[in-house]
DNA sequence: TGTACATCAGTGAACGCGCGTTCACTGATGTAC
DNA sequence: TGTACATCAGTGAACGCGCGTTCACTGATGTAC
């Protein structure tokens, strides 16, 4: 059923999916939906945890890994590229959904992709370039990173949908030299990026 | 009528919305509808426009000035904040929109974001630090700049929304914080950024 | 081994409702001469 | 100044359709004793 139900988001919509359109895939009569999901809001909550909840381990891997910068760029990248590639759908439903028009789903995105960073910041707390960090910036950077990953994730799901040959590498390339841009920056943070701009609130 | 459109949009997605439910905010028949619009994707494709022409000038301005990057990234990040109040209703569509279920509307945002990108990049050239730059460099960094301006946005409504009081002010900060490390980074590009990421395809 | 009961996914008829779209129409405003 | 015609936003009745949800039901599987 909840195959069915991302077969179709493919191409609409969660809020304008219908608890009929779903049963009719699957082959069932429409009253048995309610026996497993109170409306399409929590069938969208539950395609949620299935989309995200495999990312943890994975990225905590890569994150782990005592490479280079380079290194770890390259890996992060063709990781990300690996997983839009095996789990398409997942990932066009979460980049539609996440300011989607269903705010239990939404919320669910939120936490989880908070969460996320959450452990990217602990990841990269724990490597030496971070030393003296403050942890709001770490967070800052975790931040960063984690909404660079999910953007190049849909802009590679573009891409390969408009089946312009080079397209989907065109979206690799840019995104390692920015994340690359973005490494640099945080090597020469220390020197130079500590305003006071934590003050007031 | 695009502006009773927009207000129920605030709430639920464009696919979601139906053509009587528009003409019944306005208060007038649903079959005047046709008169103006040919269906609900193309009444999206207008507001598409009127959400994002206005960006334009606006951030060309900002770009143009010759203070330093500080004080630019100051300005940029208040007059985002100050866009997002003026137009919540705006943003939180093209947001919502941008991977929502309706093709041409998708289309004609990430049109109007490529076009913008164009101008950043053309922006960005001109500044004494881009020296010594390829061109789809700038472009990268240019697409790296759109896109945390456009997530800063989404994310500043959030808050707002959220109701929570200091929130705002954090995405703020954050966003500050962010761009200032993107702008080490590209002041430190030239000395060890440039790898051999252009080659085949 | 047999009996009684509970659980649970799925059924199918029925409901009222709001939807998008069609059609021929109205009446105000503008324009040509 | 007056007449005839075109344009154009809006009207309102009518249509067929698919929707979400209700209800009492079925039949298979598991479980207690």
């Amino acid at each position: 059923m909840l195959d069915a139900a991302l077969g179709l988001l493919e191409e609409q919509s969660l809020s304008s999916l219908g608890l009929r359109e779903v049963t009719r895939v699957v082959g069932i009569a429409p009253t048995a939906f309610y026996r497993h999901f109170r409306d399409m809001g929590e069938l969208g909550v539950v395609l949620v945890e299935e989309a995200l909840g495999s990312l943890h381990v994975m990225v905590r891997a890569i994150l782990a890994e005592q490479d280079g910068a380079e290194e770890r760029i390259d890996r992060t990248v063709a990781v990300v590229e690996q997983h839009v590639r095996r789990y398409p759908l997942h990932i066009r439903f979460v980049a539609r959904e996440r300011h989607g028009g269903v705010r239990a789903v939404r919320q669910a995105i939120a936490d989880e992709l908070d969460r996320f960073a959450e452990e990217v910041a602990a990841a990269l707390k724990s490597q030496p370039v971070s030393e003296g960090w403050r942890d709001d910036d770490i967070r800052m950077l975790a931040e960063l990173y984690v909404d660079r990953l999910v953007t190049t994730a849909a802009a590679l799901l573009d891409a390969e949908a408009d089946g312009a040959e080079g397209a989907a590498g065109q979206v690799v390339r840019v995104a390692r030299r920015q994340l690359r841009l973005i490494s640099i920056g945080r090597r020469h943070w220390r020197e130079e990026g500590r305003g006071d701009d934590d003050g007031g609130g």
